[in-house]
DNA sequence: TCAATGCAAGTGTGATCACAAATCAAATAA
DNA sequence: TTATTTGATTTGTGATCACACTTGCATTGA
């Protein structure tokens, strides 16, 4: 019954990898698409397909399908050229950015604040102290972690939303604003840092109170503040730049 | 100066396809992506590679690409078995639906409603008489007709709203929900229709007088009213059913 | 008669090739 | 020196091929 290939009719194998293996797609599609929530990309950065393919080790086809979904997500532009790049930042987009994320991302914090388990919440409330701890141990500025951290305690609130529909566009806005935020982050170490944590703790106390509009504000301060700042240095250097 | 395929640099002719020619792989896009809005595909209809590039009379990959694309969108639904299908209809997803478009083709409306030009407000007057028109000699339940007139009726006003980031949004949305929709037109057209022109009606006049809150309202209405009315078909179907 | 087995057609995935367009560089002319 | 042109390299796009997996049907066995 079985051929060469056994192991995939092995009921113990399969349940050890149940869901389909993965496709190469995928995997370079998660990493593409990791590596611009990180902002490990520069706006403006062009991107060419044989490039990726050959820093994925991977041929040309698992990368062009991979990019084509992130341009349909807005996360890369197609320039008229035909070639890909990541899009450059401007006021206007980072505005238009921040309203729909407080618009999409406040409607889902309010509707977990109502849902989420104590099992949940307790989860988040351990992110807090891990936060914590890594802020204590400040040696070196490690803003991949800070980025990572931020990702998994706002997303496994998102998550309790039960909206399968809001969340894919939380990821898109998250994809689209990936790059801002690293450069904000960027700007706050060099700046020295307000305590993000606080917004954080703020919004894990309204969840536990089952505070919806509490935890939308408190949500709002938080995903503004990177916006708000970078905006303002943006003006800054434009002004600089003008009067040079 | 210029080469055999000298057109592309006559400013004439450049002016007349400035953009850069259209790519298979986008036609193919575009194809599938009017067929689902006007919910040519019934839900859970599997899709084909081969099947759709025969159709479209191409090769598979530019519909392989294409696929790609309306899966990341939600628009399509990969299966564990690698096949493609058109997301079947559950109660839960419509609620989610409904709730999500609220949300987002509310603020897109009420940011429209403050910004549209008077050039642009005759125009979506002149879709309502179009709209009545059609109306008016219904010897034949044009659905696709109305479909697309409706399309563009809500998007010349979402257009407006001058933001980048939700437009591609509620694209998803009516990508998403058009097979739902159709489904929803029929039932309409079978029960006696009530006037959908009055909403627009509504609309357009609130729209006109800038009230922002009268238009949010007007569509909330609008869109809410095929979600509800296919609700409860399918929860009278579900207990027909069970009671059988 | 019905279940199990085995074969065949169909399907998605990834790699490679061919071609046209764009980009870049060097060489030439003014 | 500067601007223009020409040639080579790079790049995206579409087609085709090879392979593995799934699905469906027919044959075989009890």
């Amino acid at each position: 019954m079985q051929k060469a290939t056994a192991d995939k009719s092995d009921p113990i194998a399969a349940q050890l990898a149940p869901v389909g293996r993965e496709t190469v797609q995928d995997r370079v599609y998660l990493e593409l698409r990791r590596a611009l929530i990180g902002g490990l990309f520069e706006p403006s950065q062009v991107l060419t397909i044989r490039g990726l393919a050959d820093a994925l080790m991977t041929s040309t086809m698992p990368v062009r399908e991979a990019l084509g979904r992130l341009i349909t997500e807005k996360a890369l532009e197609a320039l008229p050229n035909r070639s890909v790049r990541v899009p450059p930042i401007t006021l206007e987009r980072m505005d238009d950015l921040l309203r729909a994320r407080i618009l999409i991302e406040g409607e889902a914090i309010a509707l977990a604040a109502t849902r989420m388990t104590s099992r949940q919440i307790t989860t988040i409330e351990s992110m807090l102290g891990e936060w914590d701890e890594m802020r204590a141990l400040k040696h070196k500025k490690d803003v991949d972690r800070e980025v990572t951290l931020n990702q998994a305690f706002h997303f496994e609130i998102y998550r309790a939303c039960g909206s399968a529909v809001l969340i894919p566009m939380i990821e898109s806005l998250w994809l689209q604003s990936g790059p801002c935020i690293r450069v904000a982050i960027y700007a706050f170490s060099d700046a020295g840092e307000i305590d993000t944590a606080h917004y954080h703790r703020t919004i894990v106390k309204a969840i536990a109170a089952q505070d919806a509009k509490e935890a939308r504000d408190a949500l709002v301060a938080d995903i503004s503040r990177p916006f708000t700042f970078l905006r303002n240095k943006l003006e800054a250097e434009a002004k600089k730049g003008q009067s040079a």
